[in-house]
DNA sequence: CCGAATACATTGTAATGCTATGTATTGTGC
DNA sequence: GCACAATACATAGCATTACAATGTATTCGG
């Protein structure tokens, strides 16, 4: 996400940007976890480089946390053969139902709000 | 929005479509006010009208104060000819901008987040 | 041994809806 | 005229969720 600081507008302008994405954090983690299981700061990698979604990590720590004590994700410390322990985090079935009930709201709802900014986006309606 | 509540979910299973929205409902108001002037109660059927977005009152109206604040909205009563005297809102110029520059914002994060989502909507990726 | 890098974790704070509730005005029926 | 319903707007306590700052722990390299 680029910064809305550089336009000079009012002190509360830099922080709507991440108010668009509080909510959906959950839902991408869960997501980014389909495939395979991974360890935090692979999770922030592959968050950041197929969506472009930044999240710090101290904010990722407490979802995952909050995630496997709702039984969404499991979680194991691996060490590894080089470099620090890692702990790995994966997909429960409860997890995998989960990310499809969000996804398929996550459609709804995106393709509902996408329409209503299709004016401001100058695109022609049908 | 469906309740997910007959999923028979814990407890917290009902609050996560909440969260989806949260964050977007500033933008959407705006979007709403796009065309033309609106009072609230019709903001709230517009909303709900183009894009399923239900809004309660009492979250409607302390977003309009405060965007109202932030010089996005001006407002003014007008009596109506029959019933009741109503608050109308429109966009200032200051308004309009951000609306645009939400609408580019939201048009990229959700493409974006959309294509983390596919696999688990067993669509197909190119 | 020390500092840097990596990995994980925690907490106070700010922001934003939700829920419940309340105020005010107008219209209708009795 | 009065009571009630409908309409319209408003408020505040509470729950939730990131963010930012900070801290702990481990491994590696000089």
């Amino acid at each position: 996400m680029y910064s809305a600081e550089h336009n000079g507008n009012s002190d509360r302008s830099g922080h709507w940007e991440a108010q668009l994405r509080k909510g959906c954090l959950e839902m991408a983690i869960l997501a980014s976890l389909w495939h395979s299981r991974l360890y935090g700061l692979e999770v922030l990698r592959a968050l950041s480089e197929k969506s472009q979604l930044e999240i710090a990590e101290g904010t990722l720590y407490p979802i995952l946390s909050r995630l496997k004590a709702e039984g969404l994700l499991q979680s194991e410390w691996v060490e590894a053969e080089a470099g620090h322990p890692r702990k790995y985090y994966w997909l429960t079935p409860a997890g995998r139902r989960r990310a499809r009930e969000m996804a398929v709201a996550w459609s709804e709802f995106s393709t509902n709000l996408s329409a209503l900014m299709l004016p401001i986006l100058g695109v022609k309606q049908r």
